[in-house]
Parts: structure tokens; C-alpha cells; sequence
RNA sequence: GCGGGUGUAGCUCAACGGUAGAGCAGUAGCCUUCCAAGCUACCUACGAGGGUUCGACUCCCUUCACCCGCUCCA
């Protein structure tokens, strides 16, 4: 399948339309039609059902060490500054970046090295992009052809000892840049925020500057003794929390798969570190499991362990789920959802503040007076045990959705071409959505045959019976099988047609979206029938 | 943000420095007894803003959006 005609499908039928189109569109932001705001509703609410509301927390799941409570949170998208200070944010999407005039790449500005050589009276900076001993030799070889020497000439080459990083040149005019083969060809640093900034109150100084979350963890993060306090939840047990989350990205891009504004799905499960292992295995698995469930098939699905090198500062373990989007190259797979084992990380920089690794384990950055480079609030956010009389800060595994990325998921897992034969016998293309049934926006069109005999009052009466159990929706407009058509690419997974049949013996038809197999049953007894088949 | 490409109706595609066309889709009606049928009518477009010109959809500039790279992630 083509991208294009999946965002074509979606425009035309209502599922996704860009953000303030009749302006020109905006870079990144997004919104659902009438039927993608069911749709994602249908996610989130599967999402919720199953994490959370349905969760019996008297017994241990399959996988689960033990059984565990499930509650929910709603935060706001505006915190307090020092959330984002405190847990990194602030630092690191702060980022500078430079760009080469001659290759045209962009290099984030601390990540460049480079050393000082001289030749023939000539002194420049060669950089590298690499990292550790693929450096060194990048930039001696850099610095060779540079010069124009051999190999066996390198001992002419005087080079300053020491490497140094980018941010430490204020003048360009002589760094070789990582890709290019002339000097100065780098631009001076510039900053790219990707934390969203507003003011709050009146004044808009330093001291109003506000952020737009950029993720929804944090939120549960600084409610943790709020929900300990108010619910009697013990641990093990986890908060969730569905929200929108605001991220100002570089580069927008495949359809709603990195949007600026996007909704999270995020758990945050507090547990005991000696189990911790074990529950991350446990969210991993289970995590995976839903989006099966839910349809998306087994090879363009995979639930992908991180390397260790690849882990962020705070993780000791992470997997990513992820598909194989059509927007990518074959073999390459986008993230879904990211299962991190986030260990005390989070807990503790709200009591201490801003942490930074050191050694195996972590402590409180300090700036240059020796104190701590950004305050945590000092609150006691360790939990105690009743029944071991044992006080520890609970570690943390994160199951971190994306709604609109699942959402796209399942769009790309459902959408079929096939070829169906018209009523001349001749085989006619068919745009099939095959969402699964509890994701589909309309789960069942009810038609008269033809509009007449009565047909439509009987079919208005089986709408009216249907539409407060579930979306239903009535169509009595030309050929019947151009009503079906209009369903299939709506990923209507159930047909309801009155007949001359109907007329006698009371009996409906109900035909099936992806098989196109068609059963009776009585009209009043669809409603059972299709209410049975959704579940 | 930088480089390359692309912007005409809901979709696919024409034409032209001088009145923007078609197919499909949509809407209304007629006709129709199960998979995009037929007939009739209707609706709908030059991404936006400047400039050159008697006149710009067409040429130039700017901008916005989309696609492909660099970068990043839910």
C-alpha cells in the first residue's frame, strides 16, 4: 500500500484532515474528521478499558508476579516550571545545532569533536561527527586528505594535543567541518526549543515563562503521593493517564506520525526493585499484546529490546514496539509505544533534583558553587511498607503510548484493496478498511433494499433500536451496492439490509465487511446479534 | 532550519500570457429486489501574498503546505 492513498482515503471519507487547512495548513498539527474522532476514541477508551477498568486488581494477570491496583490521573498540560528542570526536559531539548553551508547536514553542536593540526604553516580544527577511537581516526584522515598527503607523510602533520568539543570555538572560519571539504563552511549554533513556551499571568518575563508538557509522565510523577495518600493503593500499582502532549520538532513529518501536538497513553507503575525486572518483562509482553489483539499482524509488528548503548541516561532496560509503517523503508520500523524501566529516576529527582549518572548510579547535578543545579522539591516521595515495616522509593516501568501513532497503525494495518465482482459479473476494485470491530468508527449501516414496499420504515425502526448500543448509520440512497461500498471504506463491519424477505417472515440480512458472506436473522434480533460479534 | 521536488474541483488528470475542461466522487430526482448499474439536473478548483504586463493559473519574487534527504522521538 501507498501512503498517498491512505491520506487521500482519510481526507475523503473524514478521518484526518490537516490543521487549519483553508489557511494553508500548519506543520505538524493534525485533526480528526468525524470518523477519526471515533476512531481514536475507540483507542483510548480500548486503551483505558483494558489497562485500567477492567483490570482486576484481587488477581495476578498472566505474566503478572502478583496482582496489582490500576487508577488513573488527569493532569494539566502547564505545570510548574521546575517539573521540566528537575527531570531533564529542560536541558535536554534545549538543543544548539549547526549546519553545514557545503554538505548540507545538520550536527547537534555538542556532539561535534575536533582537534587542532598544523601543516605548512596552516593550523585548522579538524571535527568528526563519531564518537571515541572512530573519531580519532576519522580525523586524522580528515586532516590527510585535507592537506593533501599520503599515509606515510602523516608524521608531518603537527597536531595540538587533546580533542575539544565545538562549543568551545567562538570563530568557524578555520573548523573542517564533519562532511565538508572546504573551511568555515559551518554556521554559527542556533537553538532549536522543543519544549513548547508560554507565559502565565499578565507579565511576560523570565519569571512568567511557562512550558507546554512534552510528555504527560510527569504529571503522575508529582501526584504520586497524592494518589498514595487518597486511594490506599498499595504498591505494586500502577497510575495511568491519557493526554495531549506538545513537542515543537524539527522536522514534522510521514502524516500524524511526528506531529508537534500529540496524545499520550502512558502508565506509570511503581513496584519494588528486587520485582522490578520481572514487571518490566511482565508490560513489555503485555503491552505487545494489545496492539495483537487489536488487529496488527504479526510481521509488521515487533517488540524490539534496546541495546544497552542505545538505553536513555535513566533506563536499565527498554523496548520499543514498533511497525513497519509503509511510510519507511522496507525493513524499518517506527515506534509505537516505548516500555522503559525508569528504576527510582523519576521519583527521586522530584525529592533531590536534576540527577546526572555517576558511576553505576546517579546523584544531584550541581552547578558551580556547589549546589544543586536545579532544586527538587524536598518532598518525601519514598513508600512505605506495612507489612515488611520497610521504606524504599518504588522503581518504575513505563508503558509510553502514542494514541495518533496507533491510531495510524491500525489505519496502515486495515486498509485492503481487493477485487470484488460488480452485479455484471465484472471484478471492480475495493477500498476496504478491515478495522477491527471494537475500533471501527460505525459498527453496523442498516439499508432498505429499495425505497419502497415499506422497506424503509422497517429499516428506520431497526436504526432506531440499534443507535443506543452503539454508532449506527442509516442509508437509503441509490444502489445498494454503492451503500455497501461507501461502509467498507469506512471500516463498517456489519451491513443490515431489509429485503422483499423482511416483508414475510421478518428476517434481515447482515453482511460481513471482509468476507462478504451474508447471514439472516431476525430484525429484532440483530441488535443481539451484532452486540455479540463486537465483543 | 538547509538542499531537492510538487502545488489546478473531494480524488485523478488536462489546457492556455486573453471566457479554466474531463472522468470519478458528492447532492437532488426518476428508475432499480443484494455488491461503485442507467438517465436528468446541480455543486465544486488555479495554496496564499506581492511584482512584471493592457491582461498572469501560466513569467518573476516572497510565503505556506506536502513529498524525499540531514536531525529527533510517543
Amino acid at each position: 500500500m501507498q501512503m498517498e492513498q491512505l491520506v487521500a482515503l482519510c481526507k475523503r471519507r473524514g478521518f484526518l484532515f490537516q490543521s487549519s487547512e483553508i489557511y494553508g495548513g500548519l506543520n505538524g498539527f493534525w485533526d480528526y474528521g468525524p470518523l477519526g474522532v471515533e476512531l481514536k476514541r475507540n483507542v483510548r477508551e480500548d486503551w483505558w478499558h483494558s489497562m485500567v477498568t477492567a483490570h482486576n486488581e484481587l488477581v495476578a494477570p498472566p505474566g503478572a508476579p502478583e496482582p496489582y491496583a490500576m487508577t488513573g490521573l488527569d493532569c494539566t498540560i502547564i505545570m510548574h516550571p521546575q517539573v521540566w528542570k528537575c527531570s531533564g526536559h529542560y536541558d535536554l531539548f534545549h538543543d544548539y545545532f549547526v549546519d553545514c553551508r557545503e554538505s548540507n547536514r545538520r550536527y547537534r553542536y555538542d556532539q561535534i569533536v575536533g582537534r587542532w593540526v598544523e601543516y605548512d604553516g596552516q593550523r585548522i580544527l579538524v571535527t568528526s561527527y563519531q564518537t571515541g577511537d572512530d573519531a580519532a581516526a576519522d580525523i586524522e584522515q580528515k586532516a590527510l586528505k585535507f592537506f593533501k598527503l599520503r599515509a606515510k607523510d602523516k608524521d608531518r602533520l603537527q597536531w595540538t594535543p587533546g580533542s575539544i568539543s565545538l562549543d568551545k570555538i567562538s570563530d568557524m572560519s578555520d573548523v573542517l567541518a564533519p562532511d565538508a571539504k572546504s573551511l568555515g563552511t559551518l554556521t554559527a549554533p542556533r537553538e532549536f526549543n522543543l519544549m513548547f513556551e508560554t507565559h502565565t499571568g499578565a507579565l511576560r518575563d523570565d519569571s512568567s515563562k511557562t512550558f507546554l508538557r512534552p510528555e504527560t509522565a510527569q504529571g503522575i510523577f508529582v501526584n504520586f503521593k497524592n494518589v498514595l495518600d487518597s486511594s490506599r493503593v498499595k504498591v505494586p500499582f500502577g497510575i495511568a493517564q491519557i493526554g495531549k502532549s506538545f513537542r515543537n520538532e524539527i522536522t514534522p513529518r510521514n502524516f500524524t506520525f511526528r506531529s508537534r501536538e500529540f496524545e499520550q497513553m502512558e502508565i506509570e507503575f511503581f513496584c519494588r526493585p528486587e520485582s522490578s525486572a520481572e514487571w518490566y518483562r511482565y508490560w513489555r509482553d503485555r503491552r505487545y499484546q494489545w496492539y495483537l489483539d487489536l488487529g496488527l499482524a504479526g510481521d509488521r509488528l515487533r517488540l524490539r529490546d534496546h541495546d544497552p548503548d542505545e538505553l536513555s541516561h535513566y533506563s536499565c532496560g527498554t523496548a520499543d514496539i514498533e511497525y513497519a509503517f509503509p511510510f519507511l523503508a522496507p525493513g524499518e520500523y517506527g515506534e509505537l509505544e516505548g516500555v522503559a524501566h525508569r528504576g527510582e529516576f523519576d521519583l527521586r529527582s522530584h525529592m533531590e533534583g536534576k540527577l546526572v549518572r555517576e558511576g553505576d548510579g546517579f546523584a544531584v547535578e550541581k552547578d558551580e558553587h556547589g549546589q544543586p543545579r536545579y532544586r527538587g522539591s524536598g518532598k518525601d516521595l519514598s513508600y512505605f511498607d506495612d507489612e515488611t515495616k520497610e521504606r524504599f522509593i518504588p522503581h518504575v516501568i513505563e508503558p509510553s503510548a502514542g494514541a495518533d501513532r496507533a491510531t495510524l497503525a491500525f489505519l496502515c494495518e486495515a486498509y485492503c484493496e481487493d477485487e470484488q465482482p460488480d452485479e455484471k459479473g465484472k471484478m471492480q476494485k475495493r477500498v476496504v478498511l478491515k478495522l477491527h470491530p471494537r475500533l471501527a468508527p460505525i459498527k453496523a449501516a442498516v439499508f432498505p433494499l429499495v425505497k419502497k414496499d415499506g422497506m424503509p420504515e422497517i429499516a428506520k425502526d431497526i436504526y432506531a433500536a440499534l443507535k443506543p448500543w452503539f454508532p449506527v448509520f442509516y442509508d437509503e440512497k441509490g444502489a445498494v451496492g454503492r451503500r455497501y461500498r461507501r461502509q467498507d471504506e469506512a471500516g463498517t463491519p456489519f451491513c443490515i439490509t431489509v429485503d422483499s424477505q423482511t416483508l414475510t417472515d421478518g428476517t434481515v440480512t447482515v453482511r460481513d465487511r471482509d468476507t462478504l458472506e451474508q447471514w439472516r436473522v431476525h430484525k429484532d434480533a440483530c441488535a443481539e446479534d451484532i452486540r455479540a460479534r463486537l465483543a
